[in-house]
DNA sequence: CAGTGTTATGTTTACGTAAACATCCTCTGA
DNA sequence: TCAGAGGATGTTTACGTAAACATAACACTG
C-alpha cells in the first residue's frame, strides 16, 4: 500500500530449509568468514544464481515488490526454498536504518503489572511485524539504568518502552541518542515524554469512594514503594477523596507491591480495631494484607474490608474473593506500541499523556461496617 | 582475555551526546539516507575525521584492542564523545555474523513459571552481554509456532531458548536454519535438543510422599494442561509413587494451570468425602482449589491438604500458607543461557536433559487426616 | 649499522541488502 | 515504421564495521 509494492504473504512461510535438512550441526569454521558453525547460510548472491537472476531481482522477489514477471518469481521463491534462504536482517537493518525493533525496559517481572503490560506489548508489537527485546536492569539505581540506556543504544532497536519509575529515568536519559524514540508508563512526566498510563486517580476514586458508600467512616492505605508514581498517584487521590468527603486520612502504611509487604501490614493493621476499610494499591499486597488478617482474627470483610488494585485473575479465588480495581493492561500496551511506532514513523511526536481507565470490580472483600446497619 | 585484546570498560559508558543535547527533535528527512528522522548518526568515519586517525584505529578503540597508543585512544574517546559516537549493531552484527542476542519464544506470560524463567534469562543474559529478544506465540497451534520460527529465522538471534510444549516444535522445526540452537524448557526431548528442566518426578515424588507420610491413604491429583510436558511428568510421577505404594490412584483431574480452572476442579472435589489429599500441579490452580474447597466448607488441612508446585512468593500467604514444590527458576534460566551460549560459541553442542533439583517447603496447608491418631 | 622485531597506524576489502540509476525489451499509436 | 511509453531486469553503489593485509617508525641485537 504504501509504495508500489504488493507485500504479497511471506515467501518464507513454509517448508524452507529441506534441502540442507540432513546436514549434521558441523562445529566446524567453514571457508571464508570467521569461525561460522555449520554451512554458511544462503544469501541473495546464491539465490540469484542459483536462479539464474541478478541479485536485485531476488531482493524485489523477497520485499514484494510488483513488477516482477510471475515466471520469473516462481523460479526466484523455487530457489529460495532450495537454499533456505532468509533474509539476513542486520544487512536489512544496516541498509534501511531501521531494525524493526522495540526496546523495553523495565525493572522488574516480579508485578503482575509490569508483566502483563509486557505481554500487550510484545503481542502488539508483533502484529506489527516488530519484535521485542528486553532489557532488564537488576537493581533501580541511576547507574544500572543509565547502564540499561547505554546498552540500548547499541542495540538494535529503533524504540524503547519504559515500563518504570521516570524520575530514574531523568539523568540517565541525557545519553539517549536522539534518533531512539521514548514511550513511558507510569510517569508524570508527560510534558517530556510520551507518556501513556493507567487512569491512576479514578481507579482509586472508585475504589475509596465505594468504600465509603458502604459505610466506613475513613479508609486506610497501603500504598506502593515511593519511588512508584502509580503508588504516588494512588496515595494521593487517595487522600484527596477522604479530603473532599470530609475525613481525616490515617496514617499511610508504606509496603512495596509484594505479598510479603502486604503480610507484615496486615500483621500491625490487625491490631488496631478503629481499622475497618483499607484501601491496598496492589492485589499481590491485597493477598497478603488479608492472610495476615486472618492470622490475626480479623475477619474479611465482616471486620476489615479490603479493596485492591490490578484485578489480576488470583484475586477472583482470594480468601474471600478480592474487590479491586481492574487495569486494562491489554490496553495500556497496545496504545505504548502504537504512540512508539507512530514515533518511529515520524507521524507527530506528540507528548503528553494518555489515560487507560479502570473499572470497580466489586467482589466479597468489601461489605458495610459492622453496626452499619444501625445508622 | 580471549585475544590480544584488553576489553577496557565501555569507553560509551556515560556523559555522551552532550554536543547535540540541545537539538530539536527534527522530523525531516535529511540529506542522504532514506527520511530518518533527527541529525544523522556519527559513523566511525566522522570520529575519524574529527580525531585526524584511521576509521580502523577507531574501530580498534571501541572494541578495546591494545596496541593503540595512548594519546591517540584520547583523542578518538573525546571525538567519540563530542558526536555522541555509538557503533551501529546493525554493522557490526553484519561483519561479525553475530548477533549478541537470543531468542525467547514463549506461549503465555500468564504463569509464573514461564515469567520467572524468562526474567532469569534476560538477566543471565544481560550478564554476558547478550539482549533477549521476546517471541510470544498467541494461540499454541502448529502454524503459530512455525510463524513464530520463521519470524525468528529473519529476526537478529543466535540462540532460541523455547519455553513450551516441544511436540508443538516437532513438526515446526523442520524450517529451523541449522546455524541457529535451540535451548528448550519444559521438553522430554533430550535426544534432539538441549533441555534445561526443572526436576519434575523428583519435586512430585517429594509431594506426594509427604502426603503418604501424613497418613492419607491415596493422593488426588489436579493436572496441568495434556499438552505441557511438564504437566505431563508430574502426573506420571504422581502415579508411579501410588503404585509403588500400594495405593490405586484416584481419577486425574485436569486443569490448564489457572487459578480458575483450579477453582473448577476445586468444585468437583469438595463433593468427595474421600478425597482427603491433593497435589497440584501449580500454585496457582492450587489457590483456586483452595478457594473452593473452602466455599464448600472443606477445611484446608483439616478435611483435605493440599500442595503445589512452584513457590510462587504469594504461596507463603495463601489461606492458609501453601505446602508446595520449589522451583528454582533463576537457575533454570541461567543454566538455559549458559547452555545456549555454550552452542554459539561453538564448545560442544551436547544435548541431553539438565535437571535442577526441587525442594518441598511444608508449610500449613497439609496436615494428617482426620482419625489418623487412631492408626 | 644492517638486520630483526615490535609497536602503532593506515588501506583495502567484504559482510548482505536495496535504492538509484541504467538497459533492454515489447508493445502502442500515429 | 518508428518514436515513445512502460515493463522487466541488470549494474553500481553505499550502509557502518572490522578482519586481513600493508607500512612506517623505532628499539634493540650482535
Amino acid at each position: 500500500m504504501d509504495m508500489a509494492r504488493t507485500r504479497s504473504s511471506d515467501p518464507y512461510g513454509s517448508g524452507a530449509a529441506a534441502a540442507s535438512a540432513g546436514t549434521e550441526g558441523t562445529t566446524t569454521a567453514d571457508g571464508r568468514g570467521r569461525s561460522r558453525r555449520g554451512p554458511r547460510t544462503a544469501s541473495m548472491a546464491d539465490v540469484a544464481r542459483l536462479a539464474g537472476v541478478s541479485s536485485q531481482t531476488v531482493s524485489r522477489v523477497s520485499n514484494g515488490y510488483a513488477g516482477v514477471n510471475e515466471e520469473t518469481r516462481r523460479a526466484v521463491l523455487a530457489a529460495m526454498k532450495e537454499l533456505g534462504y532468509r533474509p539476513n536482517s542486520a544487512a536489512r537493518a544496516l541498509k534501511r536504518g531501521e531494525f524493526r525493533t522495540i526496546g523495553v525496559i523495565t525493572f522488574t517481572l516480579a508485578t503482575t503489572g509490569n508483566v502483563r503490560t509486557l505481554e500487550a506489548i510484545a503481542t502488539s508489537a508483533a502484529q506489527e511485524g516488530y519484535a521485542v527485546t528486553l532489557l532488564p536492569v537488576a537493581v533501580p539505581t541511576q547507574d544500572e539504568v543509565r547502564g540499561a540506556f547505554s546498552r540500548l543504544e547499541e542495540l538494535a532497536v529503533d524504540a524503547v518502552i519504559v515500563i518504570m519509575e521516570v524520575h530514574l529515568l531523568d539523568a540517565a536519559t541525557i545519553t539517549l541518542p536522539p534518533h531512539v524514540q521514548v514511550v513511558v508508563v507510569d510517569s508524570d512526566a508527560g510534558d517530556r515524554y510520551t507518556v501513556v498510563d493507567t487512569d491512576q486517580a479514578g481507579g482509586t476514586r472508585a475504589a475509596v469512594q465505594h468504600l465509603l458508600d458502604l459505610g466506613h467512616d475513613t479508609v486506610w492505605h497501603l500504598a506502593g514503594p515511593e519511588d512508584s508514581f502509580a503508588a504516588q498517584r494512588r496515595t494521593d487521590a487517595w487522600r484527596a477523596v477522604l479530603t473532599e468527603a470530609g475525613r481525616v486520612p490515617p496514617p499511610l502504611i508504606q509496603g512495596d507491591w509484594s505479598t510479603e509487604s502486604g503480610y507484615r501490614a496486615g500483621r500491625e493493621l490487625a491490631r488496631r480495631q478503629d481499622c475497618t476499610a483499607v484501601f491496598v494499591a496492589n492485589d499481590q499486597m491485597a493477598l497478603g494484607l488479608q492472610h495476615a488478617l486472618h492470622e490475626h482474627g480479623r475477619r474479611v470483610p465482616e471486620d476489615v474490608s479490603v479493596v485492591g488494585f490490578d484485578d489480576i485473575p488470583e484475586a477472583a479465588h482470594f480468601s474471600p474473593p478480592l474487590t479491586t480495581v481492574h487495569q486494562d493492561f491489554a490496553k495500556v500496551g497496545r496504545l505504548c506500541v502504537r504512540a512508539a511506532l507512530r514515533k518511529v514513523r515520524g507521524e507527530g511526536a506528540e507528548r503528553g499523556t494518555t489515560l487507560v481507565p479502570t473499572r470497580l470490580v466489586v467482589r466479597a472483600s468489601t461489605a458495610p461496617p459492622r453496626g452499619a446497619g444501625a445508622r
